[in-house]
DNA sequence: GGTGAGGTATGATGCAAATCGTACCTAGGA
DNA sequence: TCCTAGGTACGATTTGCATCATACCTCACC
């Protein structure tokens, strides 16, 4: 798992949400490629999701007429333990502060 | 802390390499900057330092003639647990296995 | 005071990445 | 069958970033 590609892919806002997202879910269940609001047309959300599959943080599944995404969860904890975590928490954070009275301004 | 900054920051290898390095000292010692051994000029690593130093990940103490970093291990341990131990690790692997071509960085 | 080494500021440049429009493909429903 | 919706492929454009050269600054040392 190269460590370039993780950081590079989750630098973009778009991507990180996408993950972060998908870690909120306590289920871990599958999701449909379309529904996430990402403030991108279709090619670049295509585009997104291919970088997130090669730094090996997604799962896509071809429906042939849509596709689904989910997370590798034991291949990230194994390699990046305390992501997950990381993501859904800025995720969190950034509709509705939910930490123990630690508002330090991030 | 914006975890955009820190992902953007430690996408690029000579960046990471700094951080891991530091993260690499059990001591967690200050190091001269001039004492990276980065494949840049003296401005570029500036720029890496600033970048750094923007997202919270070293701090940078000044000498007027030269000046040192060194790592805010705690606040970095606090809100991004597990970061250090895995750039530490990726500098490990990275200098005994064969990387992908990395060796020719410039 | 002069010199040199380490850092920083600034402007320019080249490359990689993000985005878009468009064309195309596949499946499902009218 | 035709139409529509979700995705992908490809080319073009733009934006951001890494890098450099150069000039300048600050200190240590002679």
């Amino acid at each position: 798992m190269d460590l370039g590609k993780v950081f590079r892919a989750l630098a973009d806002d778009s991507r990180r949400r996408v993950v972060a997202e998908l870690a909120a879910d306590p289920e871990g269940r599958e999701r449909a490629c379309g529904s996430f609001d990402l403030p991108v047309k279709k090619a670049a959300r295509t585009h997104h999701f291919r970088v997130l599959r090669e730094a090996g943080l997604i799962m896509q599944r071809d429906h042939g007429n849509g596709s689904a995404v989910s997370l590798p969860r034991q291949d990230i904890e194994r390699h990046l333990p305390g992501l997950l975590v990381l993501l859904a928490e800025e995720l969190g954070s950034g509709s509705r502060a939910g930490r123990t009275g630690s508002a330090t301004a991030d």
